[in-house]
DNA sequence: CCTGTAATGAACTATCTGGTACGTTCACGG
DNA sequence: CCGTGAACGTACCAGATAGTTCATTACAGG
């Protein structure tokens, strides 16, 4: 079910054949996932570097050789991690739908891919921990344009245009509604579960969490305006 | 506005007249006010022992001595902050309302106590990171039962006796809901303010967020009842 | 006033950890 | 075929860090 942060095949074959025995972007790639995988399951300081090369076919020098240092790989990271995510956001085609059902789509969509990207949220909570000041210092990551606030945007128009929604109803608002539900439900399983005794995350109740957040959105925004 | 999560007055009139040079329980507190703040702050493993003394009026020896380690220290630390949150929670006065203004009400208490305590909700974010783990370790948290739960399950009963409330309403998912959206301002408020530029902790919006998680709970609660 | 003990402090240690110096090997262009 | 630089491995280091040793002091109860 979790899909990995990076997209490449295992194997690359673009050079047909044998494999290679020096490759730098296997290298790259694959300290990355490592990487990604400690620094979301240990913390920034939990993680260790030893640890991280241990796990690669390739050893300590090589993350110094190419990331030059434990924070530049933990953003490199990062990074990697919030374009993976807004790729898959650049897919989503729902703009053809009624107002209603483009929410509704847009919702699930939303939480599909959040249970699918267990990492990605766990490194936000963790760069939250940090004040997000790895993210000020990146280049590529502050004020990154989210393609689904975009079409979000859009489809709230027309949804106050024809009247199906309330007319205070800010896109940022239903977005950040959408991944305070989502969020929760990955970042605070644990607690969750050690103190009600239940997995959020277990595949029985996954219907029930995605349609009642389809419902709770639509609720907020069309407010007894009889759908 | 942020209440520290020790209830302790600053100096402990109890002996009158002059300070004591020996106070245990002054010591002992201290130690987990400082240490409170430095894990909420640096995570477990960025938190530093020799810090955390620096910053007391006492010694790393007095850590050990009362604590025995910094896991045990990290998990007391913990322990009172859930016990500082939950006897908070028997306050709330609500079971005389009417089911809508009662699910409000609980839900701006919610939302009031969650920004309250900021200290606390990173120390979830931190520990579910680490898996629970530490939690699970402990003899008082594990299903610790949540007063504002017994209180919500009741409201629940009521408004569905009364025709008010949906039937499937569960008071887990509905108190999961609350705490998702208070938690997420909190705890996501510095990626989603370096992304988006919105500060969701901005006293200017308080209000418009307060209102908008009541609404939102109440929409979907009632769902076109004619409230 | 005396004394046992809880409370406290300074300095120390074993180990871990991020980072580096330096040497080696592969692969590709000429 | 060759040499040049990118890619890689080994071994090491200096500083940091959790935890400890041992001596000392304040204070409550007699």
């Amino acid at each position: 079910m979790a899909a990995p942060l990076s997209d490449n095949p295992p194997a690359d074959p673009s050079s047909p054949g044998a494999e290679r025995q020096r490759d730098p972007d296997r290298t790259r790639v694959e300290i990355l996932d490592v990487a990604t995988r400690e620094f979301s399951e240990q913390g920034y300081a939990g993680a260790r570097v030893d640890e991280i090369a241990a796990k690669t076919r390739t050893t300590k020098r090589m993350i110094y050789y190419y990331f030059g240092s434990k924070e530049q790989l933990y953003l490199a990271a990062l990074e990697r991690a919030y374009a993976t995510i807004r790729s898959t956001e650049q897919e989503l085609d729902i703009e053809h739908l009624q107002p209603v059902e483009a929410i509704r789509r847009l919702a699930e969509l939303t939480f599909d891919h959040h249970e699918s990207h267990p990492d990605f949220i766990r490194l936000v909570s963790i760069e939250n921990i940090h004040g997000a000041k790895h993210i000020a210092k990146s280049e590529s990551l502050p004020g990154l344009a989210n393609p689904a606030l975009d079409v979000l945007t859009r489809i709230l128009e027309r949804g106050r245009a024809d009247g199906d929604f309330r007319d205070d109803a800010d896109a940022l608002d239903v977005h950040m509604m959408i991944s305070a539900f989502c969020v929760f439900r990955t970042a605070n399983r644990h607690t969750f579960n050690a103190i009600f005794d239940r997995d959020m995350l277990d595949p029985t109740h996954r219907d029930h969490y995605r349609t009642m957040l389809g419902d709770m959105v639509l609720e907020y925004l069309t407010a007894c305006r009889g759908r």
